[in-house]
DNA sequence: TTTGAAATTACAACTGT
DNA sequence: ACAGTTGTAATTTCAAA
């Protein structure tokens, strides 16, 4: 994982499609090299998995919410419940008074309410508290380019 | 954008790579009429990108926190003061008491503290509320087979 | 790093609805 | 006109020297 990596890894997340060639040339070295580390990077895992970026309002999914879900037991084992919710884009069990910090896309406020009633129904959760974004800045893929810390 | 579009998305979500005879089998048509259906979602905007998923962890974003970010003015000219943040993954301005939600990854707590201070700088932020993810269920793409609303 | 074969993409012209 | 099929040339991938 050198300076090399991380702009191969920057490049890629900007696009993904272009040719070993194109990425060789962009950071002094062949194409079978540039294609040698990427695969290396696949192998460690550092690299998941090349993936296409769909616009949500395009699907569906116009209205992003943010809700903080409050609980009485301990969540920990219940990530299946929320993973069986499509709209929930992302779960996180957080510190603080709320347990479980949901992403959530839907169409409409109506189809985020019904969301929220569905949270209900999972064992533990006494409470949500919804917040709904009115604009998104940015979102974009993790920052490559910092000193590392871990990993090879 | 019918229902062969979603199904197409959904798989290229999952693995981007894979061949156009391969995306065409899986919905029963030929690699050329595939890929002519990706080429206008493309054109369309719906793929917006194809890009890499990075794990996180391994370019130093080992710590994942949400901040709500207090403000004391319109903050809705801000987006490139926090753009301006590297480790600040997502910024979406929310409705509700504070103004900004802001998604950040860093290597260390320390450096997240750090994050916490270059928001101070940016003008009209009056307040933070930070929260640590402890554990993350799960990530994943929108969520592509759901009854459609808007679009083409 | 370079090479070369195999596979894939991109782009035709063509066909049917 | 529109979407799909087949065929082909140009790239690209990917393994081996």
């Amino acid at each position: 994982m050198d300076a090399i990596d991380r702009t191969l890894l920057a490049l890629l997340q900007e696009d993904a499609t272009q040719a070993y060639s194109a990425l060789g040339k962009a950071v002094g070295l062949s194409a079978g090299a540039a294609h040698e580390r990427v695969r290396k990077l696949r192998d460690a895992g550092v690299i998941r998995r090349t993936t296409i970026d769909v616009d949500p309002a395009a699907v569906g999914g116009g209205v992003l919410g943010f809700v903080m879900v409050e609980s009485s037991a301990w969540m920990g084992e219940s990530g299946g419940r929320f993973a069986a919710i499509p709209e929930i884009q992302e779960a996180h069990v957080i510190a603080g008074s709320a347990s479980v910090l949901v992403k959530v896309r839907t169409a409409t406020t109506e189809q985020l309410q019904d969301v929220l009633r569905r949270l209900y129904e999972i064992e533990g959760v006494s409470g949500t508290q919804a917040t709904v974004a009115l604009e998104t800045f940015f979102e974009r893929p993790v920052a490559v380019n910092r000193v590392n810390t871990s990993a090879t």
